[in-house]
DNA sequence: TAAAAAATTATTGTAAACAATTTTGAATGT
DNA sequence: ACATTCAAAATTGTTTACAATAATTTTTTA
């Protein structure tokens, strides 16, 4: 059987080089990093097994680290934990996926209101060229970079308040998001409808926080009504019903 | 020197006795739980060191369950690790203090107008249940209760959504109110001022989501007001600043 | 005597060996 | 062919010993 290694971006080429001098080896919050991010570009789908040995290979580094950076992943919500079986990317359930959008919409309705009032000259350059990269991303159809963007507009949204307590926190929901769109996601509509972002920015500019408040609640519904919520993939593809008796 | 053994509620006790049958480990989960109690009830003020050896005497397990428990603990921010120095109790400064009243303001008053509009039967008496719990408390100045029953209000309003990861985020937050309560609170005014609970949880009952939003607020306000914000008590007690050149 | 330097002690970080559990795969019987 | 049982392999959980770092004490020196 060849080598599996797991593809978490540059960490996936070949890491036999511990003596040679060359590589660093990766902090633990650079490993959670990674895998963070594989989670959210959907490289890594939900159920994925993450054993500590393909993990130690392809980050180059001991099993310590390995269990840590598990650790905490598994308390943000990214991966689930099985004693004695090892880790998991998250399967959110539908019941999780609507607290995540429900917690979005009372968290998200609020910080836009105070962004569309309070925006310094300095947030809106920051959002505006977000939108702009988003647009970039999307005209060459790189669809990683779309997914990324995407969601870190709404963390970029709850950095403008300057409350990185806020901003900390979306951040975690937006995170579980992209787990939820990667599994419930119907192919069409992808993550975030096209424009929707822009037209929030421009009612942020307006400093029209009614306006703001509404598009971002639309938004957020949008997506969710996107989600295919009424099939189960919750355990492994369940031969057992598939099949029939 | 005495031996000096941290006092972790029932932990406390002596746990020389691994080959006694009688006590079970505590696990993981039980271990965080017991030291967030600890800091939530102000047992183990910030700055506080939880060193290895000590925790692991206190709770008779092996350093590795400790060691997982401080990264829980510190990926909630209840404490911090200090690389090669250990972990501390969370010392927040004034900065935290403010963004963790300002999210509080963004979320509870979401959440308090759901809970108004929609609150069942059962979440009125859960919520009757706690109030007569917290009056019974100061009743009796039964000062940790207190201030435990205090926190767990606003949790249990967020609860009464439903939606457990509002829950979750609502927990985190609240926490972290007690370590700033801890480090910032005037002796007078102790956490939540006595009848400002039960004025919320009428106004639910009432089915009045814009005087139950207006009251959080003022809760959240008046809390916060309470606070010393001036004096930054940031690391040690500063022997240097304190007694002058 | 006080400050600086060095050695000692204590504590945390890491790696490796070991134990326990789960998974896999083959052998057996129906 | 299918299910069951048992053994082997692989994976995770835990303990132990060791290395690295920080704190403390002692010694040295100005």
């Amino acid at each position: 059987m060849a080598k599996k290694v797991l593809k978490l971006g540059k960490a996936a080429v070949e890491m036999n080089d511990k003596q040679s001098g060359g590589e660093r080896e990766p902090d633990e919050q650079e490993i959670v990093d990674r895998i963070y991010a594989a989670v959210m570009e959907q490289r890594l789908p939900p159920k994925t097994k993450l054993s500590e040995a393909k993990l130690c290979e392809s980050f180059g580094v001991g099993r310590m680290r390995i269990r840590r950076a598990l650790l905490l992943l598994a308390s943000q919500g990214i991966v689930d934990l099985h004693s004695n079986r090892g880790a998991f990317v998250s399967c959110p359930d539908r019941r999780e996926a609507t607290d995540v959008f429900g917690a979005r919409k009372h968290l998200e309705s609020s910080i836009i209101r105070e962004v569309a009032v309070n925006a310094s000259a300095k947030n809106l350059d920051v959002l505006r060229n977000h939108v702009a990269l988003e647009d970039a991303a999307r005209q060459q159809n790189e669809r990683r970079e779309i997914i990324r963007l995407s969601g870190e507009f709404h963390v970029k949204l709850a950095e403008a308040t300057g409350n990185m307590v806020l901003r900390r926190v979306v951040r975690e929901l937006v995170t579980r998001t992209s787990l939820i769109i990667g599994l419930f996601g119907t192919s069409g509509g992808s993550s975030c409808p096209d424009h929707e972002h822009q037209d929030i920015l421009d009612a942020i500019q307006d400093k029209d926080p009614d306006a703001a408040e509404a598009l971002v609640r639309a938004h957020l519904e949008h997506i969710e009504a996107d989600l295919n919520l009424a099939t189960e993939r919750d355990s492994q593809p369940d031969l057992v019903s598939i099949l029939g008796l």
